[in-house]
Parts: C-alpha cells; sequence; structure tokens
DNA sequence: AATACGGGGAC
DNA sequence: GTCCCAGTATT
C-alpha cells in the first residue's frame, strides 16, 4: 500500500496542541513537567497500558488506583497471589491480560532486577506486552523514537491517508508513515498523538476545525473524514444457550468454584453450569433438591452471544466437591466476571 | 492471516 | 440497539 499525501505529519504542529490541551490522567505526566526532566514510573505506565487494552480510558481510571494503591511497586504485585489479582480485575474484561500481568512482575523482578527494559525490543519479551504496548512504554517512559500504533492512530492515520483499504492491510504502511514522523519528544508525540484520536478525531465525529493536523488531511479535503477507516464488514455472532445453577446453603452461603486456568473467562470464579451450545436441553442439576427457574440471563461476548436459564435451590452442602460456599457479603470481593454478577442478581442474590 | 478473548461507555 | 475502545497470543 502506498501512501500518496504528500504532506508529512507534522509533529510540531500536534506538539503545540497537546501543550495547551493534553488529558490530565492518574498514569500520566504532564507536558510542562516533563519539560522539567521528569519522567514516568515504568510500572505505573505498564500497568495502564495493560489495562488500556481494548479497553476505554473511563473504565480503567477506578482499577488503576485500586492497582497502585494496593500494589505501589512491581514487587508488590509480583509477590501477590495470582488470585488476589483476578479479584481485583474482575469487571475489566480479557482475564488474561491479569494472568501476564502477574506473570509479567514476576519476570521483571526474577530476570531484570525489578527494573523494565528501557527498549521496545526489550519490553515485547515480556509477557503480555506486544507491539503496541512496548513501543508505548519505550516511548512514554524512555523517549525511544519509535511509533506508537494503536486504534487511536490508525484511525488518525486511516483520516490522514484517506486510506482506501481496511487499516489490518495496510498497517505496515501507516507505522512507516508515522515512524518518519516522530520527533525527540517521543513519549509526548504518542500521547499526544492518543488524545487527538480520543477527543478531536474521534470514532463517529471528527472535529476538524480544531484539529492541528487539519492543513495536510485528506479525508477532511474530501469531505467526509467519517468515511475512515474503512471498515472490513463483521461476522455474525453466533447464540450459545445452556443453563446455570445457584445453590444456597440452610445460611445463605452460595456455591462458587473455579474456571479453568486458560480460555474464556480462565481461573476465574463461577457458578456451576452446563456446556454451552446451540440448544440449550434439559438442565442437569448438580444437586437434589427443589429447583426454581429464575428467568434468563443474555450476555455478549466478543465472539458469541449467550443465553442461560437461571435456576436456584436450597441445598444441603455435602454432595459437592471441588469449590467453596461463599458468604453473601463476601461475594463482592470474589473474582466474579461480570456474567456471574449477572446471574447472581438475576437469582436474587445480587 | 484468522481467530479467541470481555465489558462498558457513548451515542 | 450499535460501535469500538492506548491489543496480545495462539493457531
Amino acid at each position: 500500500m502506498l501512501l500518496t499525501n504528500p504532506h508529512p505529519l507534522d509533529a510540531e504542529a500536534v506538539l503545540e496542541w497537546y501543550d495547551r490541551h493534553a488529558r490530565d490522567l492518574p498514569w500520566r505526566v504532564s507536558p510542562q513537567n516533563r519539560k522539567a526532566r521528569n519522567r514516568p514510573d515504568p510500572y505505573r505506565v505498564w500497568l495502564s497500558e495493560v489495562m488500556l487494552q481494548q479497553t476505554t480510558v473511563a473504565a480503567v481510571q477506578k482499577y488503576f488506583l485500586r492497582f497502585t494503591s494496593l500494589w505501589p511497586r512491581v514487587e508488590d504485585l509480583a509477590a501477590a497471589p495470582l488470585d488476589a489479582v483476578l479479584r481485583e480485575w474482575a469487571g475489566l474484561g480479557y482475564y488474561a491480560r491479569a494472568r501476564n500481568l502477574h506473570a509479567c512482575a514476576q519476570a521483571v523482578v526474577r530476570d531484570h532486577g525489578g527494573v523494565f527494559p528501557d527498549t521496545a525490543a526489550g519490553l515485547q519479551t515480556l509477557p503480555g506486552v506486544g507491539a503496541y504496548t512496548s513501543a508505548a512504554i519505550a516511548a512514554i517512559c524512555f523517549d525511544e523514537r519509535i511509533a506508537v500504533l494503536d486504534g487511536n492512530l490508525d484511525r488518525v492515520l486511516a483520516r490522514y491517508y484517506a486510506l482506501p483499504v481496511p487499516v489490518r492491510d495496510a498497517k505496515d504502511a501507516l507505522r512507516g508513515a508515522l515512524q518518519i514522523a516522530v520527533p525527540e519528544r517521543a513519549g509526548d508525540f504518542a500521547q499526544a498523538m492518543m488524545d487527538l484520536g480520543a477527543t478531536i478525531c474521534a470514532p463517529r465525529t471528527a472535529y476538524c476545525l480544531v484539529c492541528p493536523i487539519q492543513p495536510g488531511c485528506v479525508a477532511t479535503r474530501e469531505g467526509a473524514p467519517e468515511r475512515y477507516p474503512i471498515k472490513p464488514e463483521k461476522a455474525e455472532k453466533p447464540v450459545r444457550r445452556g443453563h446455570a445453577f445457584v445453590m444456597t446453603d440452610a445460611s445463605g452461603d452460595v456455591y462458587l468454584q473455579s474456571r479453568p486456568g486458560k480460555g474464556l473467562l480462565g481461573g476465574m470464579t463461577e457458578v456451576p453450569t452446563s456446556i454451552w451450545a446451540e440448544d440449550a436441553g434439559e438442565p442437569i442439576y448438580p444437586a437434589t433438591g427443589e429447583w426454581r427457574h429464575r428467568g434468563q440471563v443474555v450476555h455478549v461476548f466478543t465472539h458469541f452471544r449467550l443465553e442461560l436459564e437461571i435456576w436456584s435451590v436450597t441445598v444441603s452442602p455435602e454432595a459437592l466437591d471441588g469449590g467453596w460456599w461463599s458468604e453473601p457479603a463476601a461475594l463482592k470481593g470474589e473474582a466474579l466476571p461480570t456474567l456471574f454478577r449477572k446471574v447472581l442478581a438475576q437469582a436474587g442474590m445480587g
């Protein structure tokens, strides 16, 4: 893919805009503060970047504050039990991130003396740190002059070059075009471009009149910047169906168990369910008792839609093994993903 | 090159 | 309802 815009990306204009309009975020060092030679803590930047993978700033903030309060340094996180990390990550989604986060903290402590590598190449060897995150940390923490290409930049550059194909078919070309533009203030530039994408060149609306790179933007000149990026058509989500079983004992405690360590919701806590398939089939109750149907929970994952029939019962706790009984007041602290919080709420244990 | 992998915020 | 978000690992 050849990018034909004759106007190079104007990094100076972007930085000038950023100096006046940078977002104030808990993991960020302001451009004014950076000019006083202050750089952010790589641990905090890494933690924020992992949390922000496919996740909005709004959703991340309270998790970031909680994690840094519980575990202020990478050694603290490395020393924590994985279960504790999963409990705190519950609700944020993409739970492989939490498992990799913990493994990464331990790798930094064990293999790097508690100090994060200071290059993108070194960072990318760590668990859960890929092309984007390694570049972001290297630029933001160490001003490595490297292209930091995330979903925001995909959109900004697709518009700037009026990219006629889906971004995934021109990733290398976009990275190359961006790389050439990276200035000495690489960290501020990376954050500036992401702020630009989040606030000016937004997905549904582009506020071109206030955009610092509007003069070179081909999509703006064409008159319909929101037309870009070109989207590949998305496949229809299949539906899976099943049953979920909420058991309480005489004292009102709820039966919980752990999911397998990998795969969907890996390592997280659940109530027993049937297999999930195209047909729910008849419920096979995990214990005998007077089961009551409590309606349905619908939950949409990235690649399928799940419809669970909810059943509840009061049982005596003998014939169950492998799990544990949790007091209702303790449910908030369990590693329950949103799906199973919805299931418990539907069963009256919310 | 495709696919698996969550959840919620903003409209 | 829809869109899509500071992506990575696996196949």
